[in-house]
DNA sequence: TTATTTTTGGCAATCGTTTGCCAATTGACT
DNA sequence: AGTCAATTGGCAAACGATTGCCAAAAATAA
């Protein structure tokens, strides 16, 4: 830095002022510096000036340990987006993973501690806690993507898992579909309960009781989402009064179930109609294309990235708020009206 | 960290070799500051230990900008193997993403040349370069992985595309195939040349030319790999002479060919094999199950960082090494001998 | 020209560690 | 008890920036 003053002919000071803090220095100045500061290829070492000013620039993404090896592409997303959405800010990301291990949490508690990270995005529902260190009280601004834990006091960018199974549920209905088959993920999990909740909203808004869906799945993760789907075509094929419909949480549940039913002699759409929730590029090139339910993953990214910044900027600490962002479904040709024979 | 040298009653340089470099310290009074520092719930300033030290314990990966969103979860897979190597030796992982544009790349050189990282894992084929200054002189260990830069100076993991392709392609022969379908990603591109490489090779091992093999896509990227199948669908069709057996340089290729054949009439395996790249899990659940060679991402993302460690430790600047992990065929029923009303 | 504002220079403290140095203390071993 | 090695204490200088302070200089206004 001293080289730059020199060369530009001016204080180290001013140097200083004009790469931290442009606008409290003239511009004519500010231009020579730069050009001196390109010249000599100088760049100002980041944490020298972290230390000075006691803050980090850089964010981490905290990722569930297990990662999902299905066809959804979330996490490229996720990365994708909040990395682009924190360069705009002048952030970095790093990441974290969340394993069940004790190893895992330290880390991430020591990137907390360490004072390394300025601030996290959380996309799992719990939060490392090791021998008396626990992130919730590392001081650091925390928001919660694709959970909701508004209540557990993090903001949280979630998209309308609830609502968009109802609607495709009362769309189901409204296409004659009487009997449901529901595959569920892990039993319990914020995802699950919103979306079982979300169908029989719709089942009970037409009138028809609980009794017309039947729930397969609960025991797996969504990792798992192939099997889980394998494991319910064997359910349905035990079934005495078939579902004609069928909404899987995942996108891979689906494909894998529709590949046995149909091995079963089962057409889709024509037999059975199936929707799904992720909306993952490859629905579009599955025999029947497959309806689903496409999270904005990209939308919720950027509104984490938003909402973190808010809340490293804030000076009160006020109450975690919701962001929801709607989903949008992707209606192909899975979807068809229940057939005669069945209603 | 004086409140814990006072807390343990020992002295703050004590206090500070025990936690940096355990061993020029005595057990029991290393036991006592670590109780002490748990205590207090005190972690050690990183950005101060590496202002101080002069190195950053941060590792960044660069990923290519336009992200692979069809069904094979190399990204996720990297970056999980990674990160879990890198936390082993210490350090943590910076994300960037190298996009077309000046931006990312300018965000890039800023973090190599601001100190902040220490070392950088690239999974593109360019190194980003903004007016005068490159990552090539920052003067950071680079390894690269999935594409071989070894020839560019870059130590390298990849996998064994050529013999991988070769192999399989020499089965295909050996069940009675002679005319081949090559579905390929970016003409040009590393895995291309070498795919391609590798069926050539099989063939003329098996006296057969280069006529036996008909080339499809070459103009869109593997992000496209789910229009370049329709594609590649699409002119099968209209071959004279059909090809018996088909190989795909992704499994999205494959999977968006099929469906576009089985559209129209065909049976895949009996009247054509098809076997492609990556290994994604869904390949096991597409109709028919999917041949598919797998590449060993885990093991690769080991080995990138095992070299990059290596580097950095290095003294001398030697060569820059190319490391190879074996493939494996995932060999599922996509896969038969040619039919005989074919040969 | 003078008065006033804006910009810069120079100094020094600071952020929280690490580390070399040497003296002082402790511990282990004859 | 005496010797030698291992460990610790205390001090101070780094690492490379930022920032408050005030005086000096420059730019602008009156």
């Amino acid at each position: 830095m001293a080289d730059v003053a020199r060369l530009a002919g001016v204080a180290i000071s001013t140097v200083s002022r004009a790469l931290a803090n442009p606008g409290r220095v003239n511009e004519k100045t500010r231009l020579k510096i730069d050009a001196a500061a390109k010249q000599l290829g100088y760049t100002p070492n980041a944490m020298a000036r972290n230390l000075r000013v006691g803050k980090s620039n850089i964010i981490m993404i905290i990722l569930p340990g297990s990662l999902y090896y299905g066809v959804s592409q979330i996490i490229p997303q996720v990365l994708q987006s909040i990395n682009k959405a924190l360069i705009q800010n002048g952030y970095h990301l790093m990441i974290a993973n969340l394993d069940r291990d004790e190893m895992s949490e330290r880390h991430i508690l020591d990137l907390a501690f360490s004072g390394t990270v300025r601030g996290a995005i959380i996309l799992s529902s719990k939060l490392p806690e090791v021998d008396g260190r626990s992130l919730a009280n590392a001081g650091l601004p925390i928001v919660s993507m694709l959970l909701d834990m508004s209540e557990a006091g993090l903001p949280s960018v979630v998209t309308n898992d609830r609502e968009a199974v109802r609607e495709v549920t009362a769309e189901l209905i409204r296409l004659g579909h009487r009997r449901f088959l529901y595959i569920a993920g892990p039993e319990g999990n914020y995802h699950d309960v919103e979306r079982y909740a979300g169908t029989l909203e719709a089942l009970r808004a037409a009138g028809l009781t609980e009794e017309s869906v039947t729930r397969s799945g609960g025991y797996l993760g969504y990792q798992q989402g192939f099997e889980i789907g394998v494991q319910a075509a064997a359910d349905f094929a035990r079934l005495a009064d078939r579902p004609t419909a069928v909404i899987a949480t995942s996108d891979d549940m689906a494909i894998s179930f529709i590949s046995r039913v149909q091995r079963m002699g089962l057409n889709v759409p024509g037999d059975l109609s199936v929707v799904s929730f992720d909306g993952s590029p490859v629905c579009a090139f599955s025999s029947p294309p497959l309806s689903t339910i496409e999270q904005p993953v990209d939308e919720m990214g950027q509104a984490a990235v938003d909402m973190l910044m808010e809340r490293i900027d804030a000076t009160d600490r006020d109450m975690a708020t919701r962001h929801v962002i709607p989903s949008r479904l992707l209606r192909r040709e899975s979807f068809a009206p229940a057939s005669s024979n069945s209603g």
